[in-house]
DNA sequence: AGTATAAGTAAGTATTCGCTTGCAAAGATA
DNA sequence: TATCTTTGCAAGCGAATACTTACTTATACT
């Protein structure tokens, strides 16, 4: 009995693993992300899987620098632009939100398994990522206050700190209620509450 | 070689497995809540771990409930208070802030480890808990706005979700970051911004 | 005193886990 | 054609897992 899959070069096999490592995750839950069963998801032997990683927390980690090449920095690109700050407001929150949706709310999938496996290198990592979103996300709002956009408010880091609360508690309740998210767009909703957070002097952007 | 504890009700037996998890679980990591590990923790052997409890399931469940009457139903009955909105919503805050960060953030704990397990029912149960907060939240809204103390705003379930992120958000970032949250005080902080929020006509409360 | 119940133990069980090893062979390069 | 690197597999490793079983004994109650 052969069962020797054909061959594909290891940069394609890396990012299949790492997609059906979500795949699990979102779909049968982290305890199911075994290398058995993730092998079995990729149609490879698991020895196979190890050729690809040096571990199982390297494939998460590997994931880990994609949510910062795909998500953080394009955040961070939007929030240095010369737009104005309401657009590029919109645009960072609707981006940010939409990666999310689309990818199961990965940043909550892998805090879970930092939380789980209490792994030092995975939490100080994800630390990483909360804070610069939340940088970025005040170089917009100090942009608009600049020109007068936005009101002066209070501490910056309390509003950031509340605007991560959105796509955070939106990774949690996609969880615990996946029905829910399947068409509803939230950013427009969430937007405007941002808005009357800041105060908005102007009335502009749908 | 006699290893044997001394004799204590099952009721406080129950106490002190769970306040071992939650212990384990914050500390240690939710991977090293095995039930060796925990049996070792309350001094007690592994098959006694399982006199008083049916499955390690059954641990976490229980604390859930412990949660719900801990914090879920003081939340309500501050809801449901005839005092003015504005001291409501002040005690309902900081009571949820407060509880969370002496218990670690324990509905982020016991999310994670649903979310590991894939339960339903825990996930069902949480789901639960999560709504709760936001109802009896949005009594308290409602209420201000009845009687003219903030303005008539948006959704109230767009508010209520906003809220929500502050709690998760701070014991996801108690995991992160512990050492940040032992001492400050985040309630009047994150009170000033939920007033901006809800538009607040008059000014009070410190 | 006698007895039922509740609380404890040690030593298992079968199963799963992440990972390693030794070897085969496909595919690229010379 | 010859060689070298990369990709693949099957088999097996020791350790850990949640939970069970068979048995003891402290404690409370009649």
């Amino acid at each position: 009995m052969k069962t020797t899959t054909k061959r594909a070069p290891g940069s394609i096999r890396r990012k299949q693993i790492k997609r059906a490592t979500l795949e699990i995750i979102s779909v049968e839950g982290l305890k199911r992300l075994s290398t058995k069963n993730l092998a079995q998801h990729v149609n490879l032997s698991e020895g196979t899987i190890f050729r690809h990683f040096h571990s199982k927390e390297d494939i998460l980690l590997s994931i880990m620098e994609d949510v910062r090449k795909e998500l953080n920095q394009p955040l961070h690109e939007i929030a240095m632009k010369t737009a104005a700050p309401e657009v590029r407001l919109k645009e960072f929150m609707c981006f940010h939100l939409d990666y999310l949706k689309r990818n199961n709310g990965v940043t909550i999938l892998l805090f879970t398994d930092a939380a789980y496996q209490n792994s030092a290198p995975m939490l100080k990592e994800l630390h990483d990522l909360f804070r610069q979103v939340k940088q970025d996300f005040e170089i917009i709002i100090r942009d608009g206050i600049a020109t007068g956009v936005w009101q002066q408010g209070f501490a910056l880091d309390a509003i950031s700190f509340l605007y991560l609360g959105i796509p955070i508690t939106m990774s949690i309740e996609m969880k615990l209620i996946p029905e829910l998210f399947a068409e509803h767009d939230f950013c427009p909703q969430m937007l405007r509450l941002v808005y009357r957070l800041l105060g908005t002097t102007k009335q502009k952007v749908s």
